[in-house]
DNA sequence: AATGAATGAGAGTTCATTCAT
DNA sequence: GATGAATGAACTCTCATTCAT
């Protein structure tokens, strides 16, 4: 049950790049966390930068599988539904997120284009969920586009603050946010029937795996 | 009018650790960029650590002024005019502010309790705003805290990707993101007399003078 | 029978500190000395300080090893004996002594204690010889201590003009030495029966590894 | 009374470099302590070699006189004298005799040349005066040369340990070394008539100009 | 007389990476 | 599979020195 080598490179490169950024973190720190030589990281992994891309691809890799899950016809649900898993995973995955959300500068063009990619197929779920509800008549929105964004970002920065020792169970969080979204969609903030349970269930299996 | 050589040194800075973060930005980088030799900028910072805290001490400094500038009795009013500043202020200062939202981990502990203790007093009035709508019954909010900084994230997020060259002018941005953040807050969305316009006058006013 | 990696390092540094002094020796000087890259250096050491620090802990652990090597009942046997292989450390190593005595004060306050409190422990048994051969009255001085200052200072300035291709031999310059001590200390100066060759066999056993 | 720039720096100077020696000591080290500029140390100097230079003579030069303004035909009276003078130089100008002893190895090679002739003409002082002993059969010593070298050692070292406020006065000091002087060339230790406080006065003469 | 501004060179140290074993 | 050894390049920062004002 022990973790191997490489799931231990991998949560190195996790909690150091997201604590102190990419540039921050050295290779040699990043051995050390591993318990393993510098040199033999390079077993491993390929260059530092692909270390990053690659801890990057599978995480935005499980959440776009985990977006893909949900079902639902009602465009209410689903975008409950996608900003309660979004919330989550960066509640109960602070580290990856962080990686995911803000290393991304530090990639050379080819591979930053290769993530980019994997972002933009997961945020096509939001704009298409948006549209949806805006062509059902239950979303009313001027600039969606703007909206989406904006939505995006608002959960993003959960990342940052949320403590599961602080006051808001990762329920409460999760509605909270869902809500919030449905009023910033001019929906009545209640018109959901998404159960946030559910998300919560889905993001737990999407990471059981170790990294 | 030419530039003195503290604030091409300044302007150099902001933009640099913008674009490549603190770490990825070498003395060098910042010589060239500021058009000196390294060993001059020396002669007008302290250390590296030391210019990234003093642009962030005075953008952040600024902002402060700028949202203390705002009156309005109504809350509905000083919200969207905190709103409208905040997102007018990451949409023309993209690099400033990003410097600020994105660096402020590679601080040591005691610059970074100076940063983030300016930080706090701008949130504060947010908190206060907040509070003072929800006393008054316009705001409906379970959880004005965590509101709070999700409207924050939102607002932090346009300092990543608007362009005055995309479909949004300003005012538009601004007019939108007020809305947002009413219609977070349980308000009717166009319940506020803020004037955009004088958002804008406001930041153009504090930020006319070259940092 | 070459030299390890690391021995060069040590010969390197012992050479050039002697040279040049700490501050008058460069990373490169030493790298390019020990003929391997300035950034291979780090893999032997730790900082430059710490180099002379160990360095100087050898030096005068290996000094002070053969001083408790010396037997002798008679107080005037032993000073003879302490003076016979002091002069003759430095008479054989002359850089390694040069270091020792003139780059205490670069050390930083902590490793400089360290340092320091070997030599107090070298220079107790000077201490407690002369104040044996005084209580036994065969020495006889007004201040003892001073006459022990004195009596090390004389001997550390060997270190500096002592040359094998000079007209002493080191027989001839240990027995001198121990000579004039005698005197200073208010003994017939002949009166002492240490064998100076033993001295030189125990500084030459001390010294046969290399550092 | 104040200081003049000049006297300033080189005040500046002695102590600096004896506290940290040459290489430790920089130039803006220097202009702080002066309480000038670094630049305008650049009025007052040549080169940083050349201050050290400067220093290192002025100082030989005082001590050469000095020695030079001792009379009396009794070479043991010559010698306790010379002794006598050396050291109260060495215990009551510490800073300035350690930087004479220390530094001149960081000298380049002609300015090296200049100040060891200095040198060589003061130790010609003592080297005539045990000469003049052994021949007048005063002294007893077969190694002549190296007995003046022990001596000048022996002396030097007090720069490094006296302190007005250890158990010794200045003439204890003085009149203990030259006692141990005198046993060292083989006289009866007491058979000299110098007074010491004549080379006291002598000291204070020579030292009493600010250098 | 005095100095702020400027700099090329170099300081000590760490970087990511390679390779023989 | 693992690593000690090795390195060129780069790092932040300081050096002694010059010069226009």
């Amino acid at each position: 049950m022990a973790l191997t080598t490489e799931q231990r490179i991998r949560r190195a490169a996790i909690k150091l790049f997201a604590d102190k950024g990419f540039h921050g973190t050295g290779i040699r720190d990043l051995a050390q966390a591993a318990k393993i030589s510098s040199a033999s990281l390079y077993h491993y992994m390929g260059t530092k930068e692909d270390l990053l891309a690659d801890v990057m691809r599978e995480c935005l890799a499980r959440l776009l599988r985990a977006a893909r899950g949900l079902t639902g016809e009602d465009p209410r649900d689903r975008l409950a539904g996608l900003v309660a898993l979004h919330v989550l995973t960066h509640a109960t995955q602070p580290a990856e997120t962080r990686v995911v959300d803000h290393e991304v500068h530090v990639l050379s063009p080819t591979v930053r284009r290769r993530i980019v990619s994997l972002r933009d197929e997961y945020e096509l779920l939001w704009t298409e969920t948006i549209s949806d509800g805006i062509r059902a008549g239950v979303f009313q929105d001027a600039e969606p586009v703007v909206t989406r964004l904006a939505l995006l970002d608002m959960c993003n920065g959960v990342t940052r603050w949320y403590s599961p020792r602080g006051p808001l169970s990762l329920e409460q969080l999760a509605t909270h946010y869902a809500r919030l979204a449905l009023r910033m969609l001019g929906g009545p903030e209640n018109d959901f029937s998404f159960p946030v349970q559910r998300a919560r269930e889905v993001v737990s299996t999407v990471w059981k795996r170790t990294l």
